[in-house]
DNA sequence: TCCGCACGTTTAGGATTTTCAACAATGCTA
DNA sequence: TAGCATTGTTGAAAATCCTAAACGTGCGGA
């Protein structure tokens, strides 16, 4: 469905790597290389893999996203294995037929998770400044609808719907729907 | 003691980091130059940072190597913590003393080893073409002595010598001297 | 000592990249 | 529909990188 790199150093195609980046942080080609310090026409040809860039040029372009350049060789741009559950894709983990523990994104790892409940009320908008910090998130949806945008990728969950990211993707909460949305969240690391 | 690279991407310095690779993996400029089909002077240039090389350069000449673009910028070549461990740097485990079970690498984590009993005759050598494997490696000389080569380190590792490092560093182990050689040594993974 | 060899460095010139400016394509608004 | 703004793409000139060949240095053997 979405368009993902390989995740390993095959991937010689500098200019798709560099334009899937730039699109998921949002940037324009002018907008980038006015931040970057070089022309759009660069980024134009650099991203048709019509040129290689020198290391200089290439450092300058990522500075301006801002990116390092071990990032940008490492990342791994296949979304999460999975960004998106929907509400059947939960794993259910309790004994108790009393009780109901449905798992989040169970096949990711390193998790060190601390759990937030949100309301957004009709209107709300975490803003267009797409919102970016470390560690991983995660959240289901409780009532109410909400538009969730990871990176270029963009979707209304409605309640039992649920998402798991690395927060360093930016993204944002919107909340056009006439009612309030209920979610439950998790951040990593567990830092407040 | 070791010239060691900064570990993060704090280093715009690919020259010097190019350099270090191409030493430790024991190359002069014209054999990786003949290796990667560039010419010496390019990496001379490099190596001075007089020149950024283009990503497609840099990507032939870590090919010569073999080393992927993401192992080069990501690799912390500060040499594990220590290589080397005096023998009396290592750490006694066993509260019995009729028993005496000293650690190797304390400090080291992540590790899942596998131990052997190596012995090298006189004249013995692992040859000029370095070792190169995944995983960790560690050992301890028991009797005689070995010249073991790990990057651009090297020793002579005496009875209670040891010595402990990542297995893609190349390596050598020579013995010289007019007596065999007997280590004690351990790999990761355990593959055989 | 002299020679040969291997190493890294340098320089001039051809090859590639980057800039600057103009262009086409798309979408939005009057 | 026309006008305008914004986006990505091109062409020629300037800037930078890469090659080929020569240079200087150091080391080991005759």
């Amino acid at each position: 469905m979405s368009a993902a790199l390989q995740n390993d150093d095959t991937l010689d195609d500098i200019g798709t790597r560099l334009k899937l980046v730039r699109q998921i942080f949002g940037l324009t080609q002018r907008e980038l290389a006015r931040r970057a310090g070089v022309t759009n026409g660069a980024i134009s040809l650099i991203e048709q893999n019509r040129v290689s860039p020198s290391i200089s040029s290439l450092k300058k372009i990522l500075d301006g996203i801002p990116l390092s350049l071990a990032d940008f060789f490492t990342l791994n741009f296949s979304p999460s294995d999975n960004v998106f559950f929907t509400a059947d894709e939960l794993t259910e983990i309790s004994y108790d037929p009393a009780i109901s523990m449905r798992m989040i994104g169970r096949k990711v790892k390193d998790r060190s998770l601390q759990m937030l409940r949100e309301t957004y009320q009709p209107g709300a908008d975490t803003g267009d400044a797409m919102l970016r910090h470390d560690g991983e998130e995660c959240g289901i949806v409780v009532s109410g609808s909400v538009i969730l945008t990871v990176g270029v990728q963009e979707r209304v969950l409605s309640p039992g719907d649920a998402y798991y990211f690395r927060s360093d993707i930016p993204h944002r909460f919107r909340n056009p729907g006439p009612e309030p949305c209920v979610l439950i969240s998790a951040n990593s690391p567990p830092s407040f």
